[in-house]
RNA sequence: GCGCCCGUAGCUCAGCUGGAUAGAGCGGCAGCCUCCGAAGCUGUAGGUCAGAAGUUCGAAUCUUCUCGGGCGCACCA
């Protein structure tokens, strides 16, 4: 509601300047004053004008003043400190359109497809991958349709690299460390599920012995490299039994990664795999394409000599010709001078391929059905029918900001094939890196170095089997929020217990994660993510739970309370000290769209998690406050009920798109 | 060496496209459960926004430099 004021307010202001002044400003700044007694919306257009215009900012202020406050929806409008445009909104009004429910539109056409999570399929997930997962998924929950916004239409993805190198290492492995033939694994494979055993887990453990291996042995060092090489090519190519294996073993710790981001409320639409990408050809396709807009080609001398770079930027820009200026020893190399193709060169087909511009697609087969939906997999042969997913209009690409590099040559090349709208539409959404706390490294039973413990965070390590396994961790928040509820509610049901439990250590997990902005790195630790005071998920959920506490002993429906809103005479009761404290809860409320908005332009999740704990805070000033039960005049009573009612559901969609539950008790 | 990110209260972090007296949580101290559940609320102490110069009516925010920290710079993936 904030934001349809806000926008009606600056088409106000730009039609005044435009027949007043003739002028137009590029962006006229519509701000929350510091505090209420300023208003609720601030311009400081005044200041802007004062040097084009030759006249004093108040001077200025003072002619538009009187326009201004004609606006609907706006009951006074006040010139402050030297030149400052403070408005004053009808509070009545807004309160009223507020308990219709009335909002800025969020949404638009098109298909915007999030890729995240994109684990290696070769050991259990960590917090690192808890992050990615959970800002991925809390990012397509922000964009999606749903019951408040019509959104736009999203589809999530998880890459699988189940070709790579890491799957190699556990390839390796099985048939060396532990001389596994392919009926071995597949043994070996029964053996641990009929045990209830991870294999995530398992092949944790084995990761980090493979690793050691390859340099445990001086002199075999070179073999064990070159063994490993083998592996990899042996898996590309397909067709054999470590091939085989890779498959198994890929596809059964896949299965995991996706339980364990399930049980987060994690869900995904399809998983696109490398071995599709590579058995497809979808590089020699875009190879073609490349050479074909001369994007790519063959450097004939220099250090790169015999390799297919790509051609940068800058230099076709400039204009400058390839013959002219030499070769261009900074080019990314795309195909190596033995043929093969690079990571990069891999995920420029790839992406090609999102935007519909590959010309090519993969074969799909279902591969886990949720409660409303079903996941695809890529299969070189597939079923019909099927959805496609290679049609986006824009591309979120949740990775670390360590790959800030390559993304950007990603994005470059697609520019440089002049799809310039597409590269524009291309957000690698990168955060930084999850270290642990000196203190929680210790916990684990890792031993510090003195120039560790000198360092703000330790950095994790699947090479070393170093980290905290996204599993236990889940574990460890539900039990720690179990033994809350436990000692709260011994009365109730234990099935509702349990889900009270899940609900409040998953938010406060999934909060905890939320809550640092993209590029903070963050040194996870127990203690901390564990604390459910303070500006944590159990503080936001609990205030949406005291909130629907009073509606069961009021007997009233929060639906009701919201209608009735609409016949009383809310003028009076919304002024002074106690009518303003009332009135800051249905402001805060108000400006849920608008911080959607920015939250989506800037891909910041972060942003809804603080306005979360913010209204929520002003929910539990609001209910000290103001004793609702026992507010003997009816019309007040109402009131308040409805602003209760407003303060919940507000508070119930923003932590839905943060992908936490409301539980219904705490 | 080159590129990117960061430095804000004791600690962990916010601070929107420059705007009013720089905020929050935790921790400290002092209070609040005969009153809708205290996973809560109130009050209080605590900052040379790393440092310097510049642009501007106005700078934590933009520019340059210095200092300190992180990450990335393979014919790896």
């Amino acid at each position: 509601m904030y934001r349809t004021l806000q926008l009606q307010l600056q088409a106000r202001i730009e039609a005044l300047l435009m027949e007043r002044y003739e002028i137009s400003l590029a962006n006229l700044a519509v701000e929350l004053p510091p505090k209420i007694e300023f208003g609720e919306m601030a311009l400081p257009v005044a200041f802007e004008l004062a040097k084009r215009l030759k006249k004093a900012p108040r001077a200025i202020a003072q002619e538009l003043q009187a326009e201004l406050a004609a606006t609907p929806g706006v009951a006074a409008v006040e010139i402050a400190g030297a030149g400052y445009l403070n408005v004053k909104l009808d509070r009545a009004a807004m309160v009223k359109r507020m308990a219709a429910d009335e909002h800025a539109a969020v949404g638009g056409g098109g298909f915007r497809l999030v890729e995240h999570t994109s684990i290696n399929p070769n050991k259990a997930a960590h917090v690192g991958h808890l992050r990615n997962a959970i800002l991925g998924d809390s990012f397509a929950r922000m964009l999606k349709k749903d019951e408040y916004k019509a959104g736009w239409d999203t589809g999530v993805q998880n890459y699988i690299d189940n070709t790579g190198v890491q799957v190699a290492d556990i390839v390796v492995a099985m048939t060396e460390l532990q001389g596994m033939s392919l009926a071995d694994v597949r043994a070996w494979m029964a053996e641990l599920q009929a045990a209830g055993k991870r294999l995530d887990y398992a092949c944790w453990d084995l990761y980090a012995e493979v690793s050691q291996w390859y340099e445990a042995d001086a002199p075999r060092v070179g073999e064990r490299r070159q063994l490993r090489l083998d592996t990899l090519h042996a898996i590309e190519a397909g067709g054999n039994e470590k091939a085989e294996i890779a498959e198994l073993i890929a596809t059964g710790v896949l299965r995991r990664h996706l339980e364990t981001m399930e049980r987060l409320g994690i869900e995904y639409d399809f998983l696109p795999r490398e071995s599709e990408i590579l058995h497809l050809h979808f590089w020699e396709t875009a190879r073609a394409l490349m050479v074909e807009r001369g994007v790519l080609y063959l450097e004939t001398e220099g250090k790169n000599k015999g390799c297919w770079v790509m051609r940068r930027a800058i230099s076709a820009a400039a204009g400058v010709e390839l013959s002219e200026s030499g070769p261009d020893e900074d080019a990314k190399i795309i195909v190596r001078s033995n043929g093969t193709v690079t990571y990069v060169g891999k995920d420029i087909a790839y992406h090609l391929w999102k935007y519909g511009l590959l010309g090519k697609d993969f074969g799909y087969a279902k591969f886990r059905e949720y409660a409303t939906h079903t996941c695809w997999i890529s299969t070189t042969h597939g079923e019909d029918p099927h959805p496609s997913f290679g049609h986006a209009d824009a591309i979120y690409n949740v990775i670390d900001s360590r790959q800030d590099d390559p993304q950007t040559q990603v994005k470059e090349s697609l520019r440089a094939l002049s799809y310039v709208d597409e590269s524009d539409r291309y957000t690698h959404l990168n955060y930084a890196f999850v270290g642990l706390t000196a203190r929680t490294a210790e916990d684990l039973g890792y031993v510090l170095s003195d120039e560790d413990k000198a360092k703000n965070f330790i950095e994790v390590s699947g090479r070393k089997g170093f980290g905290v396994k996204a599993d236990d961790l889940i574990d460890r928040m539900i039990a720690a929020a179990r033994k809350e509820v436990e000692a709260r509610h011994p009365e109730l049901e234990e099935a509702e217990r349990a889900q009270i439990a899940e609900a409040i250590g998953v938010g406060a997990l999934r909060f905890f994660l939320l809550r640092f902005t993209r590029n903070t790195v963050i040194a996870f630790d127990y203690q901390d993510a564990l604390a459910f005071d303070g500006e944590t998920g159990p503080y936001a959920q609990y205030a949406a739970v005291r909130a629907a506490n009073i509606f069961r002993k009021a007997g009233v429906s929060e639906e009701a309370a919201m209608a009735a809103v609409a016949d009383l005479d809310l003028a009076e009761m919304l002024v002074g000290d106690e009518g303003t404290s009332v009135w800051e809860v249905w402001l805060t409320a108000s400006r849920l769209s608008l911080v959607l908005e920015q939250a989506i332009a800037a891909a910041e999740p972060a942003m809804l998690a603080r306005y979360a704990f913010a209204l929520a805070q002003q929910f539990n000033n609001f209910y000290h406050r103001h004793h609702i039960l026992t507010e003997t005049d009816e019309a007040r009573k109402m009131l308040l009920l409805a602003t209760a009612a407003v303060a919940r559901r507000e508070l119930v969609r923003v932590l839905g798109w943060l992908g936490i539950v409301v539980p219904s008790a705490m």
